[in-house]
DNA sequence: GCGAAATGTTAGCCAAGGCTAACAATCTGC
DNA sequence: GCAGATTGTTAGCCTTGGCTAACATTTCGC
């Protein structure tokens, strides 16, 4: 069972151009330089959403980081428009970050179901999709989905 | 379908002790800093087979980087055991290199094959496989061989 | 075998994202 | 309403992984 009869069974080879593929590096980069900011969004709108605020505590607490890596974080995500906050206080989500958390939560959703569709456990499949969900393309994610809804 | 009619559908709640969910995020930071030294012994080894040899300048033309970004990170490999290095020469991979090298190109195969086996068109594929593979649990991967070597 | 082209290195800059230590503000219990 | 506990901030340090500019070495063409 597949076997390749023909040009050696493994899928090793990789003809594609240098460039293409200098190209998936580069996307998986862009990828990998918003992963911090997606979880921050998804986690801040589930912690307002469960627990009325979200707060610099919890958020490390929930991160695994320390308060400083939290405020730093946090500092950036204000810089880039997705979440506003004062001295002291908890944190908001603004109207673009509610609709990055939406999108991020949409996505973590599929990535989970798919997984625990295929048979994976559920605390190895959340281990993974928290890594994987940013790194799934639009049509990767409509394959997961429809695994999903078909199985 | 994939109607939820008893604790409203969404998959969000997400129960999991706020320890639990750190654990998993420190996990992705620790796959994340493994993930260049994947990507470029996978790629040194992929030289050495197809050209003969590995030099700076195909893996820089390769990764989308510039050359001293190259040499930079061959040195942090060098530092860290997985290939050996003299100025001016062509790169070798240490026994661990290769090691390391097979296990990710193996894993890279399956999460390709899998992600064409699901439907996905041949170029989404390599780009998605390229991030995933770093994000897929020894179990997860199991499955995803299984799935390929079923359909 | 020499000059030009290609390749490789070094220095130095920067941002992100971790940390600890020290201090400031807020909140809570009594 | 105050003391102590909790929470938050700031400063400063470090590594990673990008970059450009400048220079060094090797290789190629003739
Ligand atoms: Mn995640
Ligand atoms: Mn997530
Ligand atoms: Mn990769
Ligand atoms: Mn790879």
């Amino acid at each position: 069972m597949n076997d390749d009869p023909h040009h050696t069974l493994s899928a090793t080879s990789d003809d594609r151009s240098p460039d293409l593929r200098a190209e998936a590096f580069q996307g998986v980069r862009a990828a990998r330089s918003r992963e911090l900011a997606e979880d921050y969004v998804e986690l801040i709108a589930e912690l307002i959403h469960a627990q009325g605020e979200a707060r610099p505590v919890d958020i490390a607490t929930r991160m695994g980081v320390t308060a400083p890596t939290v405020a730093k974080t946090l500092d950036r995500l204000a810089r880039d428009g997705l979440i506003t906050r004062a001295k002291y206080r908890s944190i908001f989500l603004t109207e673009e970050g509610r609709a990055l958390a939406k999108e991020c939560r949409h996505r973590h959703d599929i990535v989970l179901r798919f997984l625990l569709s295929l048979g994976l456990d559920p605390e190895t499949a959340e281990r993974d999709a928290e890594g994987i969900e940013h790194h799934v393309s639009e049509r990767t994610l409509e394959l997961f989905a429809a695994f999903v809804a078909r199985s």
